[in-house]
DNA sequence: CCCGAGACGTAATAACATAACATGCACCAG
DNA sequence: CTGGTGCATGTTATGTTATTACGTCTCGGG
């Protein structure tokens, strides 16, 4: 089955993998931030594979290249990624995924098929958000948000309705 | 420290514990359920608590009650209550807390506190759900939905300024 | 030149979760 | 009453996810 993981509809992502490093390499410059070699392939991997890969798929795949073989490699370059932006923990799957619109600062939303897995980025309206209208009513001053759907995508529906 | 767990605000729970499981007796009576012992356990012990617990740490208190000692036992239990409606799970946590609306259908939101540890569980409007109004945009149908915050409470940003 | 910060590597372990299989018990059809 | 079916519980074993702790290297500042 194709997961056909960028929202939910297909295309053709032969040059964004490329396009998405350079821009992270930018973004890391100007932040003075480091993009090593181990943070600069966990992201393209990511990048590659378009779709949530848990810690231990992204290990097995530095490893291969020649990177350390223990998890900490994998889940130090994952903090990394994730903690600046560039890549999202899906917290409902234990796994990681490249962000779909780097460079925004956003809180997103994630849709997940359970029938093809396939998993959605979604942009959220910040000013009508649901959990910041709590935090107001409440007091509470939110850091970072998560914001997961299990269900099922159109692709699928229509398949079962076949 | 006192996590001061119910919303954020303080609460005598002296009988909410007792309240709480004769309700999930009668709901699942009603609905042809068994809430067997260790079922009603795990939920006293999270009503007991009223904070997130992991499930070895449900385990270890069934285990002193003399209920199996074997993750199985808790994680059982925990899908159980989680199943219907009188648990939820922490997603951004792996740990499980007794649900403060039971009865009512509904998309819990929660707000953790990253200081004191509290969880409050929020009541989502489901009208004008983010998820929602994004399912209906995209033509994905959301079965279940993980809504979290990690902040700091109304209590611990007062501390803060002291 | 030395030092401190940060990045990476490895070993060991902790924390979270499930698979697979056996037993006991209530219920019901024959 | 007997045998079967479904469900809950228990156990063993294992799988999966994540972190702690510590050593080494490199680079830039003092």
């Amino acid at each position: 089955m194709d997961p056909n993981p960028i929202g939910f509809q297909h295309h053709d992502h032969s040059h964004c993998v490329a396009d998405a490093v350079a821009a992270a390499d930018r973004s890391c410059r100007e932040a003075g931030l480091q993009l090593t070699p181990v943070r600069k392939r966990a992201l393209e991997i990511l990048l590659e594979e378009h779709r949530a890969l848990g810690a231990y798929d992204v290990l097995a795949r530095l490893a291969e290249d020649g990177f350390g073989s223990q998890p900490p490699v994998a889940y130090r370059a994952l903090d990394f990624l994730t903690k600046h932006g560039f890549v999202h923990k899906i917290e409902k799957l234990n796994a990681f995924i490249a962000c779909a619109h780097p460079g925004e600062l956003h809180t997103p939303a994630f849709l997940i098929c359970t029938t093809c897995q396939a998993v959605a980025e979604a942009e959220t309206d910040p000013s009508h958000s649901l959990l910041a209208n709590i935090a107001e009513t409440t007091g509470f001053r939110i850091s970072r948000a998560v914001l997961e759907a299990e269900g099922t995508c159109p692709n699928c529906l229509a398949s079962e309705k076949r």
